[in-house]
DNA sequence: GTATCTGCAAATTTTTTGCCAGTAG
DNA sequence: CTACTGGCAAAAAATTTGCAGATAC
């Protein structure tokens, strides 16, 4: 665990009036290390084996209080439950149809740019997007015939 | 309610072998005569208006059965609960980082086609895509400034 | 007539909250 | 020191399930 990581997490907490914990740190070395995105119940068997007195309770709350702080961000992706992304840059996510596993894949499979952004489509004010790939994960991919298009 | 829209589930019904029935066809009514993307709760006690005895459960199960026949979709946004759309074409959502409302969008909205679609992206067989805009509603949209990327 | 539904209530699952002791600053 | 935190257990919210009576076909 790089100090720069603990840096840059004492900073956004510092900067949002929150304090730094231990149970904290640990829930966002883990999101900062994995780019699975997982949900809460995962975060919280990884991390237990570091601290192993950690609560759930815990864990919701320090995962609350990074999203917060911008450092981590809350995502829902097809019909799971919440999952959780360290990451803050630019990149978007696939999901696997058949196992639900979600993976970050690279920011330049997007295209150019969405025409509109930071216009006003229908009325709403366009701020940001957010990019979600179906498919089948490496593990899945076997012999199928890929049906394309937006759903 | 246009007969067609009775025989459209009718039709989708039977080719999965389910039967018609007053709830499921209440529900169905709902989701395509709408495009708020309501959460199962809005759509029980929108549907409770028309038939009083259905029951919560009655409606998760009926709008599983639409999902299966393929007449529904299951999405969520943000960190929300679990929507449904009634709608299967090709179209993309706006969701109001203020409010929370989910709108449609044009489709034309989206660029091109999305590089890399019907391919094989970091290992992934890519067979769909899912993109969601954030922003403010025009209700919400007051004297703000934009700040735009992905996210 | 018979397999499939619905409604109800109870069970699960997921996430949030209250409270007191513990700890960061 | 003092306010903010973590852990625990209980609560709340969201979704699913079992079952007996009702209903579509």
């Amino acid at each position: 665990m790089p100090k720069t990581t603990e840096q840059t997490l004492r900073r956004a907490l510092e900067a949002n009036g929150q304090r730094f914990t231990e149970q904290r740190a640990a829930v966002f070395r883990f999101l900062a290390s994995t780019d699975v995105h997982p949900t809460a119940e995962q975060v919280f068997s990884t991390v237990r084996e570091e601290l192993p007195g950690i609560s759930l309770a815990t864990v919701y709350k320090s995962l609350e209080t990074l999203v917060g702080c911008g450092l981590a961000l809350k995502l829902t992706f097809g019909d799971d439950s919440a999952r959780y992304d360290g990451r803050t840059e630019p990149h978007h996510h696939a999901r696997c149809v058949s196992c639900g596993a979600v993976q970050d894949v690279m920011d330049d499979i997007e295209p150019p740019e969405v025409e509109g952004l930071g216009q006003t489509v229908d009325g709403f004010q366009i701020t940001g997007y957010r990019l979600e790939l179906s498919g089948y994960c490496p593990q899945c991919a076997r012999g199928r015939k890929a049906a394309v298009g937006p759903r």
